[in-house]
DNA sequence: CTTGACTCTGTAGTTACTACAGACTGTAGC
DNA sequence: GCTACAGTCTGTAGTAACTACAGAGTCAAG
């Protein structure tokens, strides 16, 4: 193990279990440009530092929140270079309100049908099947 | 162009413009196993009759009720092999509604914060963001 | 006989990860 | 000092469900 008292990083497992991110998804991140190159210690390990932490937490509660790394990628654009974010910020977050609501209304639709055929399959004893009829029958759930 | 009065299949291009699926994806399809390999024409074309463009309709539906290809897989299964096939596809269906009510909860929950964010932001005009705040504060979305 | 449109095959790119393989490094026990 | 084992390093390949080429072959019209 390493010197914990003398250095004053963390290693990557660490930060991933005390983000609950998968470590390998935290070395993604670096080669997609979402966080920097972290320093190396002596043997080359990766040494992170709590900048980083909140940096990578920012990431996972946007992902959260459904914004995609393109979208990430912007708002950490604009964390580190713009003085006035909030206008452009709150354009993203409202363009992804929009795709956000679209998906919902997708499901709700998919919902409403799968629904409907669940109950007329019901114990599944009949000899023919709401569920592949209605697949057979002509488009028009959407 | 092909005799039409003499061949009785329809060519890739007209079945995907007549379906509305990319041609691409019937391809895909096909290499995938939800689609048998069709018939060539002397020149080595595909040939397309009217049962393969039913099959590919309920695939093409499967898809829009959100199942996946395994599952599509499993439900065209049932409609080659299976003599009683709707118990299986009504448990197949209510799984899958199972999971498409918890992606609508997953997206209502990042809708509702999406949707305080963006009231706060309002106009862009605030010096702080409260967007950037949220997602800089501890998790607590899900 | 050339032009343009269509088809064929196989492969690579997309999104957001996840999971190795094979090589090092570091530490604890003996 | 040696061995075992755990951790890290790199690079690459796999996942889902397509989509988009490149390069070759085929066909009908002008």
């Amino acid at each position: 193990m390493r010197d914990r008292t003398a250095a004053k990083g963390l290693q990557r497992a660490e930060l991933a279990k005390r983000t609950g991110c998968n470590l390998e998804t935290v070395r993604y991140y670096e080669k997609a440009g979402l966080l920097p190159e972290p320093p190396r210690m002596a043997n080359g390990y990766r040494s992170y530092d709590l900048t980083y932490e909140r940096r990578l937490r920012f990431v996972l509660r946007a992902r959260e929140l459904g914004f995609s790394l393109d979208e990430v990628r912007a708002l950490l654009r604009l964390v580190d270079e713009h003085d006035q974010p909030c206008a452009e910020a709150g354009r993203l977050a409202s363009r992804h309100l929009v795709e956000v609501r679209a998906k919902i209304a997708d499901l709700r639709r998919m919902e409403r049908v799968l629904k409907d055929v669940v109950a007329q399959c019901g114990d599944g004893t009949r000899s023919d099947c709401p569920l592949i009829e209605t697949l057979f029958r002509e488009r028009g759930f959407r």
